[in-house]
DNA sequence: CTAATCAATAACCATCGAGTTATGGATCGC
DNA sequence: GCGATCCATAACTCGATGGTTATTGATTAG
């Protein structure tokens, strides 16, 4: 899924979108409101990246009464890892490549 | 870090510059024109892209006579890794939080 | 020496995205 | 019911950014 990384890594790209989901990932649960105490930010920009983080999976809504509580869905990280590993396993393989390839000229 | 993990997660977001830095990782050093090649985009372009990722520290140059040749830094992901193991981190010890209060509540 | 190639920079343009204020639709407290 | 509260959406602004073409500096080939 090329596409779920994309979106994963434009949502994580932003500082105050990471902060919310590192906030609901620290604490859990949380309301809009409480997530716009500590945003720095206008309510309306909180609820947008909620929409965001949402859409990548990142978190998960539930409505209680009028407000709304998010909560960190951090099994949608898995893609990131996925894609990190396999950077580092081609860098890796190559560079075993490298050192099959030292070895046998050393003979 | 903070800093590092906000460049670094800015330089992935775009598809253009991961597909850069992947195919330096799959297929290691390349030149400007070899990248520009298969790029899709122009020269120029490249060559902006790769001054983000050497600016993050993920690509590495080396001046060859008139070319340039960039290869990949994948241990510049470990803040990556970092962050999002201590999210998952974060995640789990709540969730055990939960798991032994229940188990109180359970008496 | 001259022409050609490579890559970086400059200058510019268009789009995107994060922020704002204003507003509306639900829901709760009284 | 009525005002207040909570959150989402609309409409807009503005700066950042990804793209382009043009150019220049450096190096290589002939």
């Amino acid at each position: 899924m090329p596409q779920t990384q994309d979106v994963l890594f434009r949502a994580l790209a932003d500082p105050t979108r990471r902060a919310i989901f590192e906030r609901l990932c620290r604490d859990g649960d949380q309301t809009v409101a409480a997530l716009t105490a500590r945003a720095g930010v206008s309510q309306p920009a909180v609820s947008k990246h909620l929409g965001v983080l949402k859409q990548a999976g990142l978190v998960r809504d539930r409505h209680a009464g009028r407000q709304t509580h998010y909560s960190a869905q951090p099994k949608a990280l898995a893609p990131l890892i996925d894609w990190t590993s396999q950077m580092a396993g081609f860098w890796q393989s190559r560079f075993d490549d490298l050192e099959v390839l030292l070895k046998r000229m050393d003979q």
